[in-house]
DNA sequence: GTGATTTGTTAATCTACATGAATGCATAGG
DNA sequence: CCTATGCATTCATGTAGATTAACAAATCAC
C-alpha cells in the first residue's frame, strides 16, 4: 500500500489518534469497518488459534494501510487484533471510504492499483510459506521490512515467519555464527 | 473472483480457446499480462522452486479466473507456471482490459471487489498455513474446492498444501479409518 | 494389447522445528 | 532501591511430516 497520496488528501476529513505501546485498535469478533493508516510508529495484525496461539499476519510501520480486508469482504465480525508495538500516530478510515464511497475514477484506479499490490504481497507469501525453509522466511521478512527487526520483539517476529521464539532464536546464532 | 458478469460480458470481444489436458498457458518467465477465466474444465498456477519442485499456487474450476497478479503488478517476468489440469476452454482476457482501460466507475467498482476479495481469500489461506496442521488445512482445502478434490491429482493437492503425497495418503488413510 | 511410465499407497528412517524447562537480562512497579 | 514479570537464549527431548524405497494400480505410448 505504497502510493498513499490519496489517502494522505483525506487526512483533513479524518482523524489522526495517537495510542501508546500496547494500545489495541481492534479486537476479534469485533465489527470491522475500520482501516488504519500509521503516520508514525509501528501496528501489526495477528489472530490467536485456539490453543491461544498468537500468529503475526503482517506489521505496519509509517506509510502503511492495515485492515481486517478478509472479515470486511466477507461481512464478518474481525478475525484479527490490532495493536501497537509502538506508540503510533494513526489516521483512522472508515473502509467504505476507501472502497465504497462515490469515489471518482482516478481515485477508484488507485485503489485497484492498492488492491493489486496487496494481492502480489499475499501471493509472494503464501508461496514462501508453502515452499521455504525457517531461515529462509527470515531473510525474506528481513527484505520485506529493511527497517523494522530492531523495533520488534524477537517473539513477534518469530510468530511473523511461523516459528518458535527458540527456534528463532537458534537460527539466528547459526547466522550471526556463520559471519 | 465470484462475481463474473462483467467478465462474461467480454466474451464477445475475447477469444475464447480450446486447450487439452497438459496444455500450458504461462510459463515461468514470460511476460504475463493475460488472465484466464475458465468456461469449462479446470486450470492451475503453480511454481517450481530451485530444487525442481512444484508448489499449486491455487486451482481454477469453472467460472474462476486465474492470473500471475505478484508479477504483473511488480512488471516482472512470470513466477507462475499455469497449466490444464483437464481438457478446458478458456477465455484469455487481456489484464489491461481488466485492471487498467478505460473503464466505467461501476465497472472499476466491481474490480474493486473482485480484489478485495482475492486479499481475503488470500488472507485466510496465509493465517491457514502458518497456524494449521496439514490435516487442518485439507480441511480447508475441500471446504474451497468441494467440487474438484476427485478431478484433481492426490500429488497437486499434496502441493497445493504443502505436504507431500506420502503425507497426504496417510492423512487420508486415517481420515477414512476414523469414519 | 503390451510394455513403459506415472500414480497412489505403505512402511522405515531421518530431520526441522516444537515443546518444556532452566538461566541470565532487562524492564516495570512499588 | 528491590522484587516481579517478561524476554531472549540454550539445551534435552518429542513429533509432524520429509525422504527413501518398494510395490500395486492406473494411465499412456505405440
Amino acid at each position: 500500500m505504497e502510493n498513499i497520496n490519496e489517502i494522505l488528501s483525506l487526512d483533513s476529513k479524518e482523524n489522526t489518534s495517537n495510542f501508546s505501546k500496547g494500545d489495541i485498535l481492534q479486537r476479534e469478533g469485533e465489527n470491522c469497518s475500520k482501516a488504519f493508516f500509521v503516520k508514525k510508529g509501528l501496528i501489526r495484525s495477528y489472530t490467536i488459534d485456539n490453543k491461544g496461539k498468537e500468529h503475526v499476519f503482517m506489521f505496519a510501520p509509517e506509510k502503511w494501510v492495515i485492515a481486517d480486508i478478509e472479515s470486511q469482504e466477507f461481512n464478518q465480525p474481525a478475525k484479527l487484533f490490532i495493536d501497537c508495538v509502538e506508540a503510533s500516530e494513526v489516521i483512522i478510515l472508515d473502509r467504505r471510504l476507501l472502497f465504497k464511497s462515490d469515489l471518482n475514477i482516478d481515485q477508484l484506479k488507485n485503489n485497484v492499483n492498492l488492491l493489486s499490490r496487496r494481492v502480489a504481497v499475499l501471493q509472494r507469501r503464501v508461496i514462501m510459506l508453502m515452499s521455504a525453509s525457517a531461515k529462509d522466511r527470515y531473510e525474506l521478512f528481513l527484505e520485506t521490512y529493511p527497517k523494522i527487526p530492531n523495533r520488534v520483539p524477537q517473539r513477534m517476529i518469530a510468530s511473523y515467519l511461523g516459528i518458535t521464539p527458540q527456534a528463532l532464536s537458534t537460527l539466528r546464532g547459526e547466522i550471526a555464527r556463520k559471519k
